[in-house]
DNA sequence: TATGAATGAGCTTTCATTCAT
DNA sequence: AATGAATGAAAGCTCATTCAT
């Protein structure tokens, strides 16, 4: 099984009913998407890609909307799954005393998350200007829910007295700032240059305590 | 004069030498790209926005893509013209003594730009994955000529004392990743939100010399 | 089957490979490009007249002028076919032993092939001054290989002494411009006078003869 | 004055008329239409290569069409002209006794003409048949009256005794292919080849005679 | 289930022509 | 007389989607 393979299969927890000719219609539209954007990539692309006739995609989904849906959905599911299981609170407080401890293992995480996934979080971000039915998805999963869940973990952190006294929000706001700058600039804008990624994610968490706590 | 207008008129400096239609070819444009994309905006849109025939973009623009970068390529320039102005570290030595006073101005300085320019600067982000030509552009003028500008200003901050031993490009990357994390939640994300911009973007500020700063 | 029908099945041998819409797509172009001429004819003409939808064209056709080449290049396939079968010499010392005779075997029956594909031949001779491409076809095929072999077969007869000693280019020249001289006048510049065709063949063959041959 | 100046002059007895920019437009034209056909030629590009503005062109021929036709007609009037002068009887009784005399002045004079002329002759043959317009022109002038010119002094000749007893219109057919056929070849097929004009010429002509003469 | 020919709306672009300057 | 910006119809071509097989 491919690298490919595995993504997919993991992104659809329910890959067993996908067809083979499926899989490769997915395979074949997350790298065209990434690649040119869901704009600018014909469905007759997509087809030839996946060596499939172009009916076989329409069968499986009903428009080039529904074949970026199915792509996308899973996706923001997924990126967002480690934040939205339950007694979430437990295991933070049994596994992390330390903020700091938390910031690393959350980030850890979600990096090995997102390079192995880097086509479908290129997707993400970059359709999420263009499409509605998107943006409308990520702000009532992510904006409300997941902020809502990292507003009271930085209280929770707060209230240790680990992090300055600062709106949770803008806690919030610089914390996914740096994450995800690092994210971007490590695999999207500068992903053939030599990076020494332990070293560089350590400086990073370095920045951000320094950053965000109280004493030094 | 409107606002509009203000921003094309002080995008192209020569903008007397643009026909009255062509800065409404210009102006339904931007708003289409910054709304919809590049690649899903029809020219035909574009013409009936501007209230010109079709034809009249092909005179002025051979193709569609020509017109995307006569629109990109003056912002690109802009934004980072603050950065190759001459005597850029004269100004620097003379006017601020204080990295936290350098990163305050350049803030303020850029936001405001961006905040009169947010469709541009819109186009210009949403873009740049998918147009390999702007790609180029911007890897040539920003990731270059730029960062080696700002590789000095760390280096000149770090001699003084005043920020942290840490490799220039890391520090350049943290601080851009806060900066336009800032813009991009502010303007893009959660626009129709309230908020108290003096103060969230002092808190950004102390967020980022906290972070960068040697004492504390 | 209509005339019309049994043209093109004659000239695509492996008409049956042709869908029933290709062929018409293909009988509407012939009509019109022989009409009006490659360029000044529209695409969705066409698909009006072959009663198939603009798309169809091109889903068979990559583009116009895949099209014309799709019709002018079998055509001058056929048109030189009896030239280049195998032992064209044999077949010529066998059945042959005078010039006249050659002569009026391959008048009549390339006469009657072009009598047959007129619009063909129309557009074959019209094209060949604008499309670049037919030109190289033409030379290289026409020009090279068939008066290759015209030659050889001028310079038999001229051996057995039944034709004038002249250069072999030169005989060819003036037989094809009175051969085709002949066509062009009866079939594209006065098709509706009333000619006795045999009667008229005749005499331009008793014409060819008198000027050629070595005896009177 | 140009060699392309002096055609033009040539081709408009009233060229004092012409303003120069009209003449450089003609020029232009008439190298286009040669080249790429009329319908394919495009009049930007014509303005172009004219060096004037795209207006100028419509300022003094109405349309492109008209344009086409200004240049053809008076090439058709050339063309014809010394058949259609005054008296061309008596001409013909003083000049040439007999006919091979005949036909070498009239080859002579009219090779020469076609040879300055030939984008010209390019235009006139290729375009009369598209042009119904040109075609309608070209029947009532050509075909009509010189061809009536030349069936009279074929049966002048034959009334002399000079050639073979064949319907005059026969005799002006293989004489007209014989003719067009050598100037095609020679100029339009394969200009580029090494032609010995003068003994083709005479080659051409022996042959014609041949075939037309009684006596051998 | 899978195919791929067929569709027709819509795309970008070109073009002959007009007209205010 | 000459310009060239402007036009809008029409060009060649692409596309997402349908449907008979």
């Amino acid at each position: 099984m491919s690298q490919q393979d595995k993504m997919i299969e993991e992104l659809f927890h329910n890959a067993d009913e996908l067809t083979e000719k499926q899989k490769k219609i997915v395979a074949a539209a997350i790298e065209s998407f990434a690649e040119k954007g869901f704009a600018a990539t014909s469905t007759s692309e997509i087809a030839k890609k996946a060596g499939v006739a172009e009916g076989t995609i329409f069968r499986h989904y009903k428009t080039k909307k529904d074949l970026l849906m199915a792509i996308v959905a899973p996706t923001m599911a997924k990126l967002i799954a480690p934040f939205v299981i339950k007694d979430f609170n437990k295991v933070l407080n049994h596994d992390f005393d330390h903020f700091e401890d938390f910031i690393k293992a959350i980030i850890e995480n979600r990096i090995k998350f997102l390079k192995n996934n880097m086509s479908l979080f290129r997707i993400v971000i970059q359709e999420i200007p263009f499409q509605p039915e998107l943006r409308e998805q990520f702000k009532e999963h992510i904006a409300q829910k997941i902020i809502e869940r990292l507003r009271q973990i930085v209280e929770h952190y707060q209230a240790k007295g680990q992090i300055i006294e600062m709106p949770p929000d803008t806690i919030i706001r610089v914390t996914l700032s740096t994450i995800f700058g690092y994210i971007i600039a490590r695999y999207l804008l500068a992903p053939e240059e030599e990076w020494d990624d332990n070293t560089e994610i350590e400086r990073t968490i370095q920045f951000l305590m320094n950053g965000l706590s109280l004493e030094k």
